[in-house]
DNA sequence: CGCTAGCGTGGGAGCGCTCCCACTACCCAG
DNA sequence: CTGGGTAGTGGGAGCGCTCCCACGCTAGCG
């Protein structure tokens, strides 16, 4: 890369197209790729690009052409600490690999607080960013209609129901709930309960839904009093595992719709002296750093995270252009990763 | 806050001095907080924008001012599968709360590759934003000093040697080792080993000497056969307490400096034969969710990560405006979080 | 009572792009 | 040989701000 001849101030486009000896609308066509024009001119743009270390001005582009080349990735706050936080983490590895390939500035936005998030709405009515991936949404969030009315292209990752409207990138969450189920069924366990995510969380209630499906397939009854709701985080496993075993004493397994809670599970099942796996089998979802660390390390269903954040970013781009080659709503597989607890 | 009349395009600042009966000189200066600006006009003028609901366009003011209003906070990628991830993930948290309270940007960058460093160093060339936060820097890191020469404001999180000549913020980590090992003196153990991180990083050096210092601190001898450098992974741990477990089987205590090197050396250990603590006590640096899920719960020395998120964004921001209320150069203290490790 | 000093103000001149219109050159069909 | 394309091009007109100069006005000074 050279160095540009008057110290600080960076090369325009101006000066790109009076050493190539072009005008400046030849030097925008090469720089956006258009088809119409000359090679020779095409070499000589790139050539003088090249000897100048020229850059384009962000702002002037986004102010001359309605767009930012940015993109922004939405977690709410509340969720961080809920999920298993390495999540997060593969999410944003994801996005950020898919954007950095396209060029594009990932804009990450934590929502903590009432205020934040009306910081954020006037945001995107500013048209700061052309897209805007959201991350875990409840059912009633409102941000993904916010979007839509505004005509903001978005990429959810989840859904809210089964009939949402907005794309989005989910896992296949009752596949999930029934691989593990299935596990257990094959092991011999007859009295499984499950510990289920909020029930304002359409993942949540998607796993529970695959849950009792592998009970269905299995030949097993379906019994209520073996399913306990908590609310992905450990202690809510904890108390969860304490309700299901005084309901239910002669439970022999569990399936929890998180690894948090299942470790959660774990502290109350060994409070209570249940062995594991010998006495209950436990099963978690996501496949995270806890799984592997627990005692004995965890059966999880793993899903593809990092995955679904390059997918989540390759289907925004495709929106924000009108490509629609990829479908708008994907739902991508899981897989059993077998330890020791199940 | 009230929608504008027409359908889609965001009102003007002009369009704001129209309706304020003032000049777009007078907006502006009102949207800046400047001082020369009479009550009644400010008083108008703020009405107009409510009424409106005028935002102001960034690009715009970014192409005039010179000025983007977006930090980049910067991860290499090597190094977040490196370091307990939740790390990350909490000087995220710090950085991002900090930020939206000054109503900047926050551009995530994670350089994963030669070509994205390359890319990321022409944004910086491009001037695309305001500064530069960099994570987990090596001691022969180049873009701190790419960075000084550019002459943008930047913030590091640890620093490269003591001489660091750029802002930075950082935690105790000699104080760290040294609590570590105090602790463990105090127990009773007398062959006390560490497990370094990788040498080439200043925090891994400081951790060492803190482990050093602690032992003189307790009239132990140092001594070189129980030191084993590994590189902050749990593979790497598991290598090095291996090793020292063949050097010098009679030790009784291991200062891990991460976690999760920590959990590696708890998995060599129980290979070994070795109860924790009771022939062998352990103590990593993090308290991360690794420690609290071990078995036994592992004793960790704690930094306050999220803090140090929170405090290089506002030096970053004093960098940035040219105030200097808040030195430039920190160091935030440790804590030992006490488990049944050690 | 004139003269300066400052405040509050309006608005011109850009910032560096993209969009698009107009223009040239050249081609081919009629 | 002419008319109507079409590929390739140059450059004007903005995009919505900030910066800054110049202006009117009031107040205080000698």
């Amino acid at each position: 890369m050279a160095v540009n001849g008057r110290q600080g101030s960076r090369p325009t486009l101006e000066e790109v197209a009076a050493r190539a000896g072009v005008g400046r609308g030849t030097v925008s066509r090469v720089i956006n790729g258009s088809p119409r024009v000359s090679d020779r001119a095409k070499a000589a743009v790139s050539r003088a690009i090249a000897e100048l270390g020229y850059v384009p001005n962000r702002a002037a582009r986004a102010l001359a052409g309605a767009r930012t080349d940015a993109v922004a990735l939405v977690i709410p706050e509340t969720e961080a600490r809920l999920f298993a936080e390495p999540y997060f983490l593969d999410i944003i590895r994801g996005v950020s690999a898919e954007l950095a390939d396209a060029d594009k500035q990932l804009l990450l936005t934590l929502i903590r607080s009432r205020k934040e998030r009306q910081r954020f709405e006037q945001y995107l009515a500013a048209q700061r960013v052309d897209g805007v991936l959201l991350v875990s949404v409840h059912a009633d969030d409102p941000l993904p209609d916010l979007v839509r009315e505004l005509d903001i292209p978005a990429v959810l990752n989840g859904r809210r129901s089964e009939a949402e409207p907005v794309a989005y990138v989910d896992s296949d969450n009752v596949g999930a709930g029934r691989s593990a189920v299935a596990r257990l069924a094959e092991g011999g366990r007859r009295r499984i309960a499950t510990i289920t995510g909020p029930l304002d969380m359409y993942v949540a209630r998607c796993r529970l839904d695959g849950y009792r499906q592998g009970l269905a397939t299995a030949g097993l009854a379906a019994d209520e009093r073996l399913v306990a709701a908590a609310d992905f985080t450990e202690e809510g496993g904890r108390r969860a595992m304490r309700e299901l075993l005084e309901r239910c004493p002669e439970l022999d397994a569990v399936f929890a719709a998180s690894d948090v809670m299942a470790a959660g599970a774990r502290v109350a099942l060994r409070e209570a002296g249940r062995r594991v796996p010998d006495d209950v089998a436990l099963i978690g979802v996501d496949d995270s750093a806890v799984a592997r660390h627990m005692d004995p390390p965890l059966t999880s269903v793993r899903q593809p995270i990092e995955e679904m954040g390059r997918v989540m970013a390759r289907v925004l781009l495709q929106e924000i252009t009108g490509t629609t080659a990829e479908p708008r709503q994907l739902v991508l597989p899981t897989e059993l990763v077998v330890r020791e607890s199940a």
